[in-house]
DNA sequence: ACAATTGTTCAATAACTTTTGAACTAAGGA
DNA sequence: TCCTTAGTTCAAAAGTTATTGAACAATTGT
């Protein structure tokens, strides 16, 4: 099984920008863009609202051709379409990352494991 | 008299690509960029809306500081907010005007000039 | 003073987007 | 098989944004 995702080219601009302007979506990206490598799935990120919710934005992002989602067993793995934006809008991304990485504004993922710390 | 604008640090991420990810402001922004230097004021974009939504999307562009506007007698003149942009994100109006230059999405503006060529 | 030009404001409406909860599907263990 | 985990779908409600037209304000030229 497989989700639908856009091509390189069928990735509009604006619509790239409309996604990427809301914060719950923005943090999602700078999440991913920490952790890139690591596999991750939607539940990493119900600091940033309900599962409902999140299945809306991560579609939201999918389908703009922000996210890759591929099903494995009953997880959805997501990570950032790097080459596709990048070939398509070179330098988007990672300004937009390099802008929200320092962005006191955005919700925090992970919020809940701070006293892990200590 | 004096429109009012945020401050290069009021400038908010999310806002400036919500802003920009609506295919008029877009093309706005890039006939701004097309046209740096030259004072533009609001009648120059008539071909992209009417002037009461014209004035809309120009005063979202403003209140998100992607754009400055100068009350100049019964003219605004306008124009990108490019330094205060780039200080605070570094290289993002850059790449998203690249982006907009080469993409057919974007309405025209100038549009009704294209037979004075022949 | 008058008319024309430039643009704003206001209220209404239309069109979208976000959020919610309940019901659901599908895979993986016990 | 039954239960849990992971996530979706649907319909409704709430909230936001875009578009319109009519009325307004300020400046400039005659």
């Amino acid at each position: 099984m497989t989700l639908p995702h856009p091509t390189a080219d069928q990735i509009s601009l604006s619509n790239v920008l409309a996604v990427l302007g809301d914060p719950t979506r923005l943090a999602i990206v700078r999440y991913l863009a920490s952790k890139e490598g690591v596999p991750l799935n939607c539940s990493q990120f119900l600091d940033l609202g309900s599962k409902t919710n999140l299945s809306y934005h991560l579609a939201k992002l999918r389908e703009a051709g922000v996210t890759r989602t591929e099903v494995v067993g009953t997880s959805r793995l997501i990570t950032l379409r790097r080459d596709d934006l990048n070939a398509r809008f070179p330098g988007l991304l990672d300004s937009v990352i390099a802008a929200a990485v320092d962005d006191p504004a955005l919700p925090a993922v992970g919020a809940s494991e701070i006293e892990v710390r200590a």
